[in-house]
DNA sequence: GCAAGCTATGTAAGCGCTTACACTCATGGC
DNA sequence: GCCATGAGTGTAAGCGCTTACATAGCTTGC
């Protein structure tokens, strides 16, 4: 017997009919607790284990959470992932994990075969357009959002708005008054709020503070380090260059600070640096930033998305919070 | 009609049996052009899509590799999980990721139920036992390895003896003779080879350079950042510090340096710090490193494992390089 | 012109589970 | 003592595909 045990083999070895199997080892209530205690016997020594296609295909469920994200190789991905996982495991459901590139707009996420593998769904940081999610609501599949806000989809949320204009308020409680913005919203991106709220946040900070808004502080940077190097080497070539930046992320503030040194500049005597998301690195290089329990935003959606499997919809988003964490690339300007 | 749409109404309404259907969505031989035209027409106009669990419960072949790592949120794993998905996805797989503490040595991965998901497996760092190997080599699962090697296994494999080799070799030739290394085995792991490789790597250079071998100079960094922080630390409190350190990953020396710069001294004017992997931020703070392409880790796995799916198997391991990058963190001794 | 050999299609038997429904006994209230 | 009740178990009908096998119609060679 090559084949794995099934079910019917676990029956016979115990005697008893496969129905009776299927609920004595799915803890269903009307088993007697000796039938029970055989089955499991049974089960045991064939070392069985339900086959979990057949048992989606009848069951319709498949014990399985799929998690779209645009890139898997990033800091911030790579945490939300592994919190949703842990609790994930927990509750006995698989992660399965596909990228989808924001940049490709045709790309709607109920094509991907991937989503009829699953029972549910957790985005993060995916370009929905209204219709798309119009779509996802009505379908069979439960979505979980994590880090931007789409109409009708519960979400783990975090308040970009406020967290750009605490760190932009940061730097103009310093004292500084020419300060750039490097975000990203790239292309194909048009409902992605991370980077709009963001913006609004700290144009609403600068406009709290009475600062005039320069459209050319405010520059793309791609959410990676690399886009942020070549985004602050822009801001650097300005005639008038700022003497603070915001960076809509760490990997693109660190972008920033390379670029700096590479000047033979530093934070923050010459710029002050200050970034979001406080990625393992921030403390090495002294990077202040507002920080963000990004394992957790993962965690929450998992538990988030484990009830609506239950049943218990309450409709509400979870919010995270966030704070800044001063570190050693933020001060004065120098005068 | 709510439910998605079968198989059956793709065939009544394209007027042909669901064997043809069948035949023609998966672009078999012997179905008339002229009918397959149909067929696709109407799977298009009904947007269908098979049920990736009855297709796998017929078929026996579920589309999906799993891949399982010691844990989802470290830049390596992230990386190579990211080459990995790149390629599968693009062959029509679906990437099931999940963790195994390697501290947990009851965990056999053949009982994971995520396992019987997948037609083969991607086992990145994990400890396996000659037992388990074994197993999984009898089982109908397809295994390939990344980064340590299994008996019977084919595998992704970075000379790990050689890369410590050179590494240790570039630091004797600055001048260095008193060398740490920052490793890690760790509890549970017993047959993990990339740290046993990397530490008799490291013992043959030490040796080759007719250089004294001091076991407090080899500490364990647990891979992470943290711990190479406090491996630092113990190294730097002993009476007679080295005055540089090989780290087995870049992470550990992030640690390490944080260490040095907490204790005002600077690399390499102090120690010099050498690590492994060209960590996305090794070049913001200047590590030199031992280079990987750890991208391409993942995808060459891919590849191998589509290739065993195919029934290719030729046997051989892919043999993946590195190079040394030299940054500003490493230098001759101070006399 | 006909058997042999194709090609194109259909028929139907599973794949290994879950679950609605039917059934058999105990048990208990009256 | 009888019927309603409910706990424990079995029977069997799917779930939506894949695929071995059967069949029907066309070529082709001689």
């Amino acid at each position: 017997m090559s084949s794995p045990p099934t079910i019917e083999d676990v029956a016979n070895r115990a005697g008893v009919s496969v129905a009776t199997v299927s609920r004595a080892l799915r803890d269903l209530p009307n088993v007697a607790p000796a039938t029970r205690a055989r089955v499991e016997a049974a089960a045991a020594e064939l070392d069985y284990r339900p086959d979990p296609s057949a048992s989606a295909l009848a069951s319709g469920r498949t014990k399985t959470i799929a998690m779209a994200v645009p890139m898997l190789d990033s800091w911030y991905f790579s945490k939300v992932m592994a919190g949703a996982e842990t609790v994930l495991a927990a509750a006995g459901y698989d992660l399965l994990v596909f990228a989808v590139h924001n940049d490709d707009p045709g790309d709607r996420l109920l094509h991907r075969p991937v989503v009829r593998r699953a029972d549910a769904l957790i985005v993060v940081d995916i370009d929905i357009s209204d219709e798309e999610a119009a779509e996802l609501a009505a379908s069979r599949i439960e979505v979980v959002a994590v880090g931007m806000k789409v109409p009708q989809m519960e979400a783990v949320v975090v308040d970009d708005h406020r967290v750009a204009f605490d760190a932009t308020m940061h730097l103009v409680s310093l004292g500084h008054t020419r300060i750039a913005l490097i975000g990203g919203v790239g292309e194909g991106r048009q409902q992605f709020s991370v980077p709009i709220e963001r913006r609004a946040g700290f144009v609403a900070a600068m406009t709290a503070a009475g600062l005039a808004l320069d459209e050319a502080l405010i520059v793309d940077g791609g959410f990676s380090v690399a886009g942020g190097h070549r985004a602050m080497a822009d801001l650097m070539d300005l005639t008038e260059p700022p003497t603070a930046v915001f960076a809509m992320s760490d990997e693109m503030a660190f972008g920033a600070l390379r670029e700096l040194w590479d000047r033979d500049m530093d934070a923050p005597a010459d710029v002050s640096v200050i970034g979001v998301d406080n990625h393992d690195v921030a403390d090495l290089v002294g990077l202040t930033t507002m920080q963000q329990q990004v394992v957790e935003h993962g965690a929450q959606a998992a538990r988030l998305l484990l009830r609506h499997l239950l049943g218990e919809r309450e409709g509400d988003d979870v919010h995270v919070h966030t704070g800044l964490i001063e570190r050693s690339s933020t001060g004065p300007p120098r005068r």
